[in-house]
DNA sequence: CCTGGTGCTTCAGTGACATAATACAGCGCG
DNA sequence: CGCGCTGTATTATGTCACTGAAGCACCAGG
Protein backbone atom coordinates (compact mmCIF):
# COMPACT_ATOMS: atom_id res chain seq x y z
CA UNK A 1 0.00 0.00 0.00
CA UNK A 2 1.57 3.42 -0.76
CA UNK A 3 1.73 6.01 1.53
CA UNK A 4 -0.94 8.49 2.73
CA UNK A 5 -0.17 11.32 3.29
CA UNK A 6 -1.66 15.12 2.80
CA UNK A 7 -4.51 13.45 0.19
CA UNK A 8 -7.44 15.28 0.08
CA UNK A 9 -10.30 13.45 -1.00
CA UNK A 10 -13.96 13.84 -0.11
CA UNK A 11 -15.60 12.51 2.76
CA UNK A 12 -17.90 14.71 4.01
CA UNK A 13 -21.39 13.89 6.62
CA UNK A 14 -22.78 10.97 4.76
CA UNK A 15 -20.09 9.46 2.97
CA UNK A 16 -18.90 5.83 4.45
CA UNK A 17 -15.56 5.57 5.50
CA UNK A 18 -14.36 3.65 3.35
CA UNK A 19 -10.84 3.13 5.39
CA UNK A 20 -11.47 2.15 9.25
CA UNK A 21 -7.79 2.24 9.93
CA UNK A 22 -7.41 5.56 8.68
CA UNK A 23 -9.93 8.03 9.19
CA UNK A 24 -8.05 11.39 9.27
CA UNK A 25 -9.09 12.69 6.43
CA UNK A 26 -9.55 16.47 5.87
CA UNK A 27 -12.82 16.66 3.15
CA UNK A 28 -13.02 20.18 1.56
CA UNK A 29 -16.67 21.29 2.65
CA UNK A 30 -19.45 20.96 -0.12
CA UNK A 31 -20.03 24.72 -0.65
CA UNK A 32 -16.30 25.19 -1.34
CA UNK A 33 -16.33 22.75 -3.46
CA UNK A 34 -19.45 24.14 -5.66
CA UNK A 35 -18.07 27.97 -5.58
CA UNK A 36 -14.98 26.80 -6.97
CA UNK A 37 -16.87 24.84 -9.70
CA UNK A 38 -18.93 27.93 -9.97
CA UNK A 39 -15.60 29.87 -9.86
CA UNK A 40 -14.41 28.06 -12.76
CA UNK A 41 -17.44 27.74 -14.95
CA UNK A 42 -17.45 31.37 -14.71
CA UNK A 43 -14.41 32.15 -15.91
CA UNK A 44 -14.33 29.74 -19.24
CA UNK A 45 -17.50 31.73 -19.89
CA UNK A 46 -19.54 28.44 -19.22
CA UNK A 47 -21.99 30.84 -17.65
CA UNK A 48 -21.49 34.09 -19.89
CA UNK A 49 -21.76 36.92 -18.09
CA UNK A 50 -25.70 38.72 -18.52
CA UNK A 51 -26.75 35.26 -17.83
CA UNK A 52 -28.47 33.51 -15.35
CA UNK A 53 -26.83 31.40 -13.20
CA UNK A 54 -29.09 28.38 -12.31
CA UNK A 55 -31.20 28.47 -9.59
CA UNK A 56 -30.08 27.27 -6.01
CA UNK A 57 -32.71 24.88 -6.52
CA UNK A 58 -32.31 23.41 -9.68
CA UNK A 59 -27.93 23.58 -9.01
CA UNK A 60 -28.99 22.08 -5.87
CA UNK A 61 -30.84 19.26 -7.64
CA UNK A 62 -28.13 18.57 -10.09
CA UNK A 63 -25.26 18.38 -7.64
CA UNK A 64 -27.43 16.00 -5.20
CA UNK A 65 -26.76 18.85 -2.86
CA UNK A 66 -29.53 21.07 -0.39
CA UNK A 67 -30.45 24.50 -2.04
CA UNK A 68 -29.17 26.54 1.32
CA UNK A 69 -25.60 25.07 1.16
CA UNK A 70 -25.82 26.22 -3.11
CA UNK A 71 -26.75 29.36 -2.21
CA UNK A 72 -24.33 29.71 0.75
CA UNK A 73 -21.97 28.92 -2.28
CA UNK A 74 -23.29 31.64 -4.57
CA UNK A 75 -23.67 34.12 -1.44
CA UNK A 76 -19.84 34.81 -2.12
CA UNK A 77 -20.00 35.64 -5.59
CA UNK A 78 -22.47 37.94 -4.68
CA UNK A 79 -20.93 39.47 -1.68
CA UNK A 80 -17.62 40.10 -3.91
CA UNK A 81 -19.88 42.15 -7.00
CA UNK A 82 -19.58 39.57 -9.40
CA UNK A 83 -23.40 38.42 -9.61
CA UNK A 84 -26.25 40.90 -9.76
CA UNK A 85 -29.46 39.14 -8.03
CA UNK A 86 -32.45 39.95 -8.80
CA UNK A 87 -34.61 38.64 -6.29
CA UNK A 88 -37.88 36.94 -7.96
CA UNK A 89 -35.87 36.43 -10.90
CA UNK A 90 -32.36 34.75 -10.29
CA UNK A 91 -28.90 35.73 -10.50
CA UNK A 92 -26.76 37.11 -13.31
CA UNK A 93 -22.96 37.03 -14.19
CA UNK A 94 -22.23 40.58 -14.42
CA UNK A 95 -20.35 42.34 -17.28
CA UNK A 96 -16.67 41.72 -16.51
CA UNK A 97 -17.05 39.16 -13.75
CA UNK A 98 -14.83 36.33 -15.53
CA UNK A 99 -11.96 39.29 -16.34
CA UNK A 100 -12.37 39.88 -12.39
CA UNK A 101 -12.47 36.58 -11.22
CA UNK A 102 -9.61 35.63 -13.40
CA UNK A 103 -7.28 38.32 -12.12
CA UNK A 104 -8.23 37.77 -8.55
CA UNK A 105 -7.16 34.24 -8.67
CA UNK A 106 -4.40 34.80 -10.53
CA UNK A 107 -2.91 37.47 -7.80
CA UNK A 108 -3.88 34.91 -5.24
CA UNK A 109 -2.23 32.16 -7.01
CA UNK A 110 0.72 34.09 -7.48
CA UNK A 111 1.09 36.05 -4.05
CA UNK A 112 0.19 33.14 -1.72
CA UNK A 113 0.21 29.73 -3.61
CA UNK A 114 2.76 29.50 -5.39
CA UNK A 115 5.92 30.52 -3.33
CA UNK A 116 5.33 27.60 -0.41
CA UNK A 117 4.36 25.36 -3.84
CA UNK A 118 7.69 26.27 -5.26
CA UNK A 119 9.41 25.34 -1.71
CA UNK A 120 7.77 22.34 -1.73
CA UNK A 121 8.90 20.78 -5.33
CA UNK A 122 12.39 22.14 -4.63
CA UNK A 123 11.74 19.67 -1.03
CA UNK A 124 10.63 16.75 -3.33
CA UNK A 125 13.39 17.31 -5.97
CA UNK A 126 11.07 18.49 -8.39
CA UNK A 127 12.45 21.12 -11.13
CA UNK A 128 9.46 23.61 -12.13
CA UNK A 129 10.59 23.62 -16.04
CA UNK A 130 10.71 19.57 -16.03
CA UNK A 131 6.80 19.95 -15.62
CA UNK A 132 6.02 21.95 -18.73
CA UNK A 133 8.30 19.53 -20.99
CA UNK A 134 6.52 16.97 -20.27
CA UNK A 135 3.07 16.46 -21.53
CA UNK B 1 -27.32 39.84 7.01
CA UNK B 2 -25.79 36.52 6.47
CA UNK B 3 -26.32 32.72 7.30
CA UNK B 4 -25.16 32.27 10.81
CA UNK B 5 -22.63 30.34 9.82
CA UNK B 6 -20.08 32.26 7.91
CA UNK B 7 -17.14 30.84 6.86
CA UNK B 8 -15.18 33.83 4.92
CA UNK B 9 -12.69 31.61 3.56
CA UNK B 10 -12.22 34.25 0.93
CA UNK B 11 -9.09 36.09 0.19
CA UNK B 12 -9.49 35.29 -3.41
CA UNK B 13 -12.40 36.99 -5.52
CA UNK B 14 -12.69 40.32 -5.11
CA UNK B 15 -10.46 42.93 -3.24
CA UNK B 16 -13.13 44.62 -1.75
CA UNK B 17 -13.07 43.14 1.47
CA UNK B 18 -16.12 43.80 2.75
CA UNK B 19 -16.19 41.72 6.10
CA UNK B 20 -13.23 42.71 8.64
CA UNK B 21 -14.67 39.66 10.82
CA UNK B 22 -12.36 37.24 8.54
CA UNK B 23 -12.24 34.70 11.53
CA UNK B 24 -10.73 31.41 10.27
CA UNK B 25 -9.98 31.18 6.71
CA UNK B 26 -10.29 27.72 6.51
CA UNK B 27 -8.01 26.73 8.73
CA UNK B 28 -6.22 23.66 7.98
CA UNK B 29 -6.51 21.53 10.54
CA UNK B 30 -3.29 21.54 13.68
CA UNK B 31 -2.67 17.70 13.58
CA UNK B 32 -1.94 18.24 9.83
CA UNK B 33 -0.01 21.38 9.95
CA UNK B 34 1.96 19.65 11.89
CA UNK B 35 2.25 16.11 9.79
CA UNK B 36 3.36 18.35 7.32
CA UNK B 37 5.92 20.33 9.27
CA UNK B 38 7.22 16.82 10.13
CA UNK B 39 7.51 15.08 6.80
CA UNK B 40 9.61 18.36 5.73
CA UNK B 41 11.68 17.89 8.49
CA UNK B 42 12.56 14.55 8.04
CA UNK B 43 12.69 14.95 4.25
CA UNK B 44 15.48 17.57 5.07
CA UNK B 45 17.16 15.44 7.25
CA UNK B 46 16.23 17.97 10.06
CA UNK B 47 15.30 14.51 12.13
CA UNK B 48 18.23 12.36 11.00
CA UNK B 49 17.27 8.50 10.10
CA UNK B 50 17.94 6.26 13.64
CA UNK B 51 17.08 9.28 15.36
CA UNK B 52 14.30 9.87 17.70
CA UNK B 53 11.75 11.99 17.41
CA UNK B 54 10.59 14.89 19.43
CA UNK B 55 8.14 13.40 22.34
CA UNK B 56 4.61 14.01 21.88
CA UNK B 57 4.67 15.92 25.27
CA UNK B 58 7.63 18.21 24.18
CA UNK B 59 6.84 18.81 20.62
CA UNK B 60 3.40 19.88 21.29
CA UNK B 61 4.81 22.14 24.37
CA UNK B 62 6.99 23.24 21.47
CA UNK B 63 4.37 23.97 18.95
CA UNK B 64 1.80 25.48 21.75
CA UNK B 65 -0.40 22.31 20.46
CA UNK B 66 -2.03 19.22 22.58
CA UNK B 67 0.10 16.31 22.91
CA UNK B 68 -2.94 14.17 21.89
CA UNK B 69 -2.73 16.29 18.47
CA UNK B 70 0.75 15.71 18.19
CA UNK B 71 0.22 11.93 18.54
CA UNK B 72 -2.19 12.26 15.56
CA UNK B 73 0.15 13.74 13.53
CA UNK B 74 2.78 10.84 14.21
CA UNK B 75 0.02 8.26 14.10
CA UNK B 76 0.36 8.70 10.18
CA UNK B 77 3.86 7.74 9.86
CA UNK B 78 3.92 4.96 12.04
CA UNK B 79 0.94 3.45 9.96
CA UNK B 80 3.32 4.17 7.22
CA UNK B 81 6.46 2.38 8.67
CA UNK B 82 8.29 5.85 8.53
CA UNK B 83 8.89 5.83 12.63
CA UNK B 84 9.22 3.11 14.27
CA UNK B 85 7.58 3.10 17.75
CA UNK B 86 9.19 1.71 21.39
CA UNK B 87 6.69 1.81 23.48
CA UNK B 88 8.20 4.17 26.69
CA UNK B 89 10.88 5.14 25.23
CA UNK B 90 9.92 7.13 22.14
CA UNK B 91 9.39 7.25 18.07
CA UNK B 92 12.63 6.41 15.87
CA UNK B 93 13.25 7.37 12.09
CA UNK B 94 13.74 4.18 10.18
CA UNK B 95 16.10 3.82 7.80
CA UNK B 96 15.54 5.28 4.51
CA UNK B 97 12.38 7.13 5.84
CA UNK B 98 13.25 10.28 4.55
CA UNK B 99 14.01 8.92 1.04
CA UNK B 100 10.56 6.59 0.73
CA UNK B 101 9.00 10.16 1.67
CA UNK B 102 10.47 12.17 -0.70
CA UNK B 103 9.40 10.11 -3.46
CA UNK B 104 5.48 9.28 -1.87
CA UNK B 105 5.36 12.84 -1.90
CA UNK B 106 6.66 13.74 -5.54
CA UNK B 107 5.12 11.07 -6.75
CA UNK B 108 1.53 12.00 -5.21
CA UNK B 109 2.19 15.31 -6.42
CA UNK B 110 3.27 14.47 -9.95
CA UNK B 111 -0.09 12.25 -10.24
CA UNK B 112 -2.17 13.94 -7.90
CA UNK B 113 -1.90 17.59 -8.13
CA UNK B 114 -0.04 18.63 -10.48
CA UNK B 115 -2.78 17.55 -13.44
CA UNK B 116 -5.55 20.20 -12.01
CA UNK B 117 -2.49 22.65 -11.08
CA UNK B 118 -1.80 22.61 -14.73
CA UNK B 119 -5.65 23.12 -15.48
CA UNK B 120 -5.84 25.90 -12.99
CA UNK B 121 -2.79 27.91 -13.88
CA UNK B 122 -4.10 27.70 -17.24
CA UNK B 123 -7.71 28.32 -16.50
CA UNK B 124 -6.21 31.44 -14.88
CA UNK B 125 -3.55 32.35 -17.64
CA UNK B 126 -0.40 31.88 -15.81
CA UNK B 127 2.68 31.31 -18.32
CA UNK B 128 5.70 30.01 -16.93
CA UNK B 129 7.22 32.60 -17.56
CA UNK B 130 5.00 34.65 -14.67
CA UNK B 131 6.17 32.22 -12.23
CA UNK B 132 9.97 33.08 -11.82
CA UNK B 133 9.50 36.78 -12.60
CA UNK B 134 8.37 37.13 -9.21
CA UNK B 135 10.65 34.42 -7.59
C1' DC C 1 10.83 -1.57 43.95
C1' DC C 2 9.94 3.26 42.48
C1' DT C 3 10.23 7.31 39.79
C1' DG C 4 10.02 9.66 35.55
C1' DG C 5 10.11 9.33 30.88
C1' DT C 6 7.65 7.34 26.79
C1' DG C 7 3.29 6.22 23.70
C1' DC C 8 -1.59 5.18 23.91
C1' DT C 9 -6.49 4.66 25.35
C1' DT C 10 -10.96 6.51 27.05
C1' DC C 11 -14.40 10.03 27.86
C1' DA C 12 -16.07 14.41 26.77
C1' DG C 13 -16.95 19.10 24.77
C1' DT C 14 -17.15 22.48 21.05
C1' DG C 15 -18.11 23.96 16.70
C1' DA C 16 -18.44 23.56 11.59
C1' DC C 17 -20.95 21.33 8.13
C1' DA C 18 -24.84 19.57 5.92
C1' DT C 19 -29.49 18.56 5.67
C1' DA C 20 -34.49 19.16 6.31
C1' DA C 21 -38.97 21.47 6.80
C1' DT C 22 -41.28 25.67 6.73
C1' DA C 23 -42.22 30.14 5.65
C1' DC C 24 -41.50 34.59 3.61
C1' DA C 25 -40.49 38.11 -0.22
C1' DG C 26 -40.14 39.61 -5.01
C1' DC C 27 -40.90 39.06 -10.01
C1' DG C 28 -43.14 37.45 -14.55
C1' DC C 29 -46.83 35.77 -16.99
C1' DG C 30 -51.36 34.01 -18.29
C1' DC D 1 -55.38 38.22 -9.28
C1' DG D 2 -53.26 33.57 -8.95
C1' DC D 3 -49.80 30.53 -10.06
C1' DG D 4 -45.08 29.36 -10.43
C1' DC D 5 -40.74 30.56 -10.47
C1' DT D 6 -36.83 33.02 -8.18
C1' DG D 7 -33.71 34.01 -3.69
C1' DT D 8 -33.82 34.31 1.41
C1' DA D 9 -34.68 33.71 6.41
C1' DT D 10 -35.66 30.75 10.30
C1' DT D 11 -35.43 26.88 13.14
C1' DA D 12 -34.17 22.32 14.17
C1' DT D 13 -31.58 18.01 13.78
C1' DG D 14 -27.81 15.01 12.98
C1' DT D 15 -23.09 13.95 12.08
C1' DC D 16 -18.37 14.33 12.42
C1' DA D 17 -13.66 16.53 12.84
C1' DC D 18 -10.95 18.65 16.03
C1' DT D 19 -9.29 19.34 20.41
C1' DG D 20 -8.66 18.63 25.18
C1' DA D 21 -8.15 16.40 30.09
C1' DA D 22 -7.33 12.46 32.77
C1' DG D 23 -5.59 8.12 33.17
C1' DC D 24 -3.46 3.62 31.64
C1' DA D 25 0.45 0.73 29.74
C1' DC D 26 5.22 0.27 28.90
C1' DC D 27 10.26 0.81 29.56
C1' DA D 28 14.81 2.57 31.52
C1' DG D 29 17.50 3.97 35.26
C1' DG D 30 18.52 4.99 40.12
Amino acid sequence: MSLKHQVARQARAGDETDDPADMTQQSRPVYLRLRDQIAAAIIEGEYPEGEMLPSVRAFAAEQGANPLTVAKAYQQFQADGLVEVQRGVGMYVVAGAAERLRRAEREHFLAEEWPELRARMARLGIEPADLFERG
